[in-house]
DNA sequence: GGTAAAGTACAACGTGCATGGCAACTATAA
DNA sequence: TTATAGTTGCCATGCACGTTGTACTTTACC
């Protein structure tokens, strides 16, 4: 069973027991990730995204079965990258929480979020069309995009707000809704007004929108009056 | 110039000069908000929209330049129709407030919300397609759904916003802010989760996150008098 | 009832686009 | 170098659908 060095993979869909390059496989998948994530599922043509990739159409009929496996490829490969960029973001913010405040935590982890939504802007516009054809997009298929990319990462704050929620320095008898309501107001707006990265938004505005909802979130979620909040180590 | 009590409107697009029936525009514009809400807009075929309003195709084309069109009119009249039913929801609610609760007129305001998102099942899934397909909109069209539902009715809440922190009822300095909060904790989940009621949410769980909601935002935004607890200097 | 305009049925046209077939080209492994 | 098989360009096919033309039917007012 000799294998070129190039040709290791199996296959997607393509003709059953055909080698194909691992190079061309992604350039095309990227190719599609850019084209996707600039016209939408249906919308992109094969076109568009061979030439993007640098590849014959045929090719791509080589590799994939059709158009949607193709997509449901690049929607699993590329959420699963940006989430695992933003879970180790969150437990890198709320690893240990620092005395001097959770507040200036959780700002420094809202404009690292944000950051990450600029660099990975190509993921996140995948993202937007996802979500816009969510309708009719197979379920299996917005399933997959979940569980690789937005669950995990919920998880992981949720984690966090559980664990500072038992260190007494959050109210929050349920961290699920707590995680909700502070990724509300802190990112919800941002993704809203921006599109998840589509129309800019000034810096001062994203400042001051992270800002303010921290503010608000701390503020709704403060450890009962009567106890003063017991900063220490969350772990 | 004799006209029928039926045709007494001028048409939208259709060749000039000619005197179309009110009824027929009426089923189309109907039939087409169905449809679009349904399938979204390029994907919604004429044809089935010429089913649904119990229409021939060519009649369509001769009340309505073509598709986009049509889909113009319906987004202008669907939602101004809305903004209108939630603008008054927000006024009533928040008219005055009374001095038992500032909370409960806010929960009430939110399940009243929601019902009217119910109510209007067919609109919000005509306005998750507009969104969906926002990037692939004229602008202009998105200016025109703006401007006729979504803006009136937040100028209402932060209207309202304003009045209730100049009253001291409410934290408010930036009453916009305020107002983003406030939908952001009560009704973003909502909408999120239901896909703007797309997919059903058990009431028990609505009124769960509207509670909650409520609750975490008149914490962020209490008034200062009593100097709710803060975690360090969060200013 | 007559008449003119609106509405309908039907079909044609053009287009865009996802696939599939095929033969020629090319790069790699032996 | 040679055989093997991926890659490519190009064409064919089939389908879906917006839009229009046209001839016939219905409707509303005189």
């Amino acid at each position: 069973m000799t294998r070129r060095p190039d040709t290791l993979h199996a296959q997607d869909g393509g003709a059953p027991g055909r080698r194909l390059s691992a190079a061309k496989r992604e350039a095309i998948v990227r190719g599609a990730r850019t084209v996707f994530g600039r016209e939408g599922f249906p919308r992109a043509g094969i076109d568009a995204i061979a030439v993007e990739a640098g590849v014959s159409t045929r090719t791509i009929y080589n590799h994939f079965r059709d158009k949607e496996q193709l997509f449901a490829t690049v929607i699993e490969e590329s959420s699963a990258h940006v989430g695992d960029a933003l879970t180790a973001l969150i437990d890198r913010h709320l690893e240990e929480v620092p005395a001097s405040g959770l507040e200036s935590a959780l700002i420094a982890l809202g404009h690292d979020w944000v950051a990450v939504m600029t660099e990975c802007a190509e993921h996140f516009a995948l993202v937007r069309q996802i979500t816009a054809e969510a309708a009719h997009l197979p379920a299996a298929l917005i399933d997959l995009w979940q569980e690789s990319g937005p669950r995990p990462a919920r998880a992981a704050l949720v984690h966090r707000f559980r664990l500072l929620a038992a260190a007494g320095a959050l109210d929050a008898p349920d961290p699920a809704r707590a995680a909700t309501h502070f990724h509300l107001l802190a990112f919800a707006e941002i993704t809203d007004r921006t599109r998840l990265g589509a129309t800019p938004l000034p810096p001062a505005e994203i400042s001051a929108i992270i800002t303010a909802g921290v503010h608000t979130f701390l503020h709704g979620h403060a450890p009962t009056p009567t106890r003063p909040p017991v900063l220490g180590t969350t772990r």
